[in-house]
DNA sequence: TTGTAAGCGTTATCAG
DNA sequence: CTGATAACGCTTACAA
């Protein structure tokens, strides 16, 4: 009843312990008679391997660093947060781990931090940051040191990153379309904000939101898209200008950061209930949102899933070890006021 | 740079091995000096236990057993996918597994099944069965016996099973409600189909669905529950009617199993791509439905999540740990044309 | 080409 | 009360 360990396979095929493990891990110097004797055991005693003493044995240390924007956004307190929780469960086992801020906007704090990661005590990075020339360069000499290199949350596609751990934004913009316009029957203006159109997840939201609104709401207006430059007294003017001069305008799409300016503008202006807004990240205050039917939906990605797969692809790109594509793709998340959870 | 170990607490701290670890696991017969002393060790070196070693020199075995419906039902066979891959992976750390198959609609063949599990070589039972009495006692019994017992799926609230992995059927109706108000613009009739209202999930959603048609879109007409008995030709009969008689329905609303003959009745009437269709359980026919736009919105569960919930709760039993809930809560996941992952 | 023995971080048993 | 010491399942020198 007991699971089947290396011993018994030994005892089964009647060799040694450490033929069972050169065997087992493709290791050279085994006659293919004795290969095919393991392997029956293996098979006949069903045995599966035990990871965790498998590390344990091999002293395996994975040392990495996650290079986060600082400030006060809700999104990376979120990612701290579920990095710290995987951290302290079981998820990062054999993991040691680091986090270093950087301010979000500024290319050259960014590279500086990348240069001064000492390569020599590291595997691993795992990077969100927007790309620039310098971030593609630093990247570049983290992969020349060896160490593994992922790309979170946001894509560094022209980079020399490993991976990509994050939703497609261009099939987040498409699921947003496909909400707005059915929410609104296919008719009426839409307005599109973000706070900077100079961000590369907003580009492609944009991109993906004009294909379907084009393809299956054709009698939609999609407006050009609005950047409020993380400045609230824009934010308000935007508002008030659809308010008094765009009466047409049924919906709102939000593709980028600051949700709390817009929702204290739109409740200012008093189209709070009224609009159909769709935006990005599930927070404290998207989620309030929601529940007062401020918001007709939120997309967004598990950020717990973020981080526990960023770790997972980490590892075994250290090991040179193949990853498991479908369990790493990032879900987008469709939250009503419904599914809160 | 590396992880701290027991033996650099021990030396820390200047005591044994075996007081280190009667520190840690709280186990009496250590001077409260002593305790301190290892204490402070700990937080000086910022200890974190090995939990995997931990394990391995306990010993520790979770034997359990997973009860599921058998039959060609494509979520059955999914779950069953999940689990083996749960096993082959790091989650099933330390767990033997069995699943045994019990015919879905046979309360008597599933007793039997749940009476004749060895009680005394298992630790915890996951279950996914319809609630009755029979089954109500036989899980009595695991827990007499002392296991771990967990309702999959579909809830048992009247059994002494220790707690439900799965999503919430009264917000999952909500949340099918209030995407379909909004697709049909809080107007038109709605048929609610299902292949029994036996089940309680059915009996649940539909109640969660009639809440939110009510409360947020007064206007739309809900009619009577449709059973189809798991039979083909009435759900075909089902379909023609509405297209003959019934010109107001706008949407349809499938709470059940039977998405495969719903789909080809609606094909075979003309009317695929023109109601609101919302069905629950992402599969490959639902899959391939939404891309077609046959099928608006998919409710689904994450089946991965189910298994792995599963068996962290059912070790979490076993060890009378407390469990996580917020880790635990299946989400209810919203999956429309853009967002199938 | 194969086997022996030590050791990974933790727990458990037995003396002191 | 405290401390050696031998496991757990696996890997890895080093020997044969």
């Amino acid at each position: 009843m007991s699971k089947p360990t290396v011993h018994d396979i030994a005892k089964e095929a009647g060799v040694s312990l450490a033929t069972v493990d050169r065997v087992l891990n493709a290791r050279p110097g085994v006659r293919e008679k004795t290969i095919a004797k393991v392997n029956a055991a293996v098979e006949r005693l069903g045995y599966v391997r035990d990871t965790y003493a498998a590390n344990l044995a091999r002293q395996r240390q994975y040392r990495f660093v996650f290079v986060l924007p600082e400030g006060p956004s809700q999104f990376t307190e979120t990612l701290k947060a579920a990095l710290k929780e995987a951290y302290a469960s079981q998820i990062a086992d054999r993991v040691v781990l680091r986090t270093v801020s950087v301010p979000a906007n500024d290319p050259h704090a960014i590279v500086r931090s990348l240069r001064s990661l000492d390569t020599d005590r590291l595997d691993g990075v795992a990077i969100m940051a927007p790309e620039t020339p310098q971030v593609r360069d630093a990247i570049a000499r983290l992969k020349e040191a060896g160490l593994a290199v992922v790309a979170l949350a946001t894509d560094l596609p022209n980079s020399k990153r490993d991976y990509f751990i994050g939703i497609n934004n261009l099939s987040a913009g498409r699921t947003a379309a496909l909400l707005m316009g059915r929410f609104a029957g296919g008719r009426g203006e839409v307005l599109v904000v973000t706070n900077s159109m100079r961000s590369r997840d907003s580009l492609e939201r944009r991109l993906g939101f004009d294909e379907v609104m084009k393809s299956d709401f054709p009698e939609m207006v999609v407006l050009p898209s609005i950047e409020t430059y993380d400045d609230p007294a824009r934010m308000e003017s935007v508002i008030a200008d659809v308010v008094e001069n765009r009466p047409g305008v049924v919906g709102l799409y939000s593709m980028g950061l600051g949700n709390v300016p817009l929702l204290d503008a739109l409740r200012d202006a008093g189209r709070a209930g009224d609009l159909i807004v769709i935006a990005h990240e599930l927070t404290p205050k998207t989620r309030e949102a929601l529940q007062q039917n401020e918001l007709a939906a939120v997309i967004t990605q598990n950020v717990g899933h973020l981080v526990r797969s960023a770790l997972r692809v980490l590892r075994a790109f250290c090991d040179s070890q193949s990853i498991f594509e479908a369990q790493e793709r990032i879900r987008i998340e469709i939250v009503l006021r419904e599914n809160l959870y």
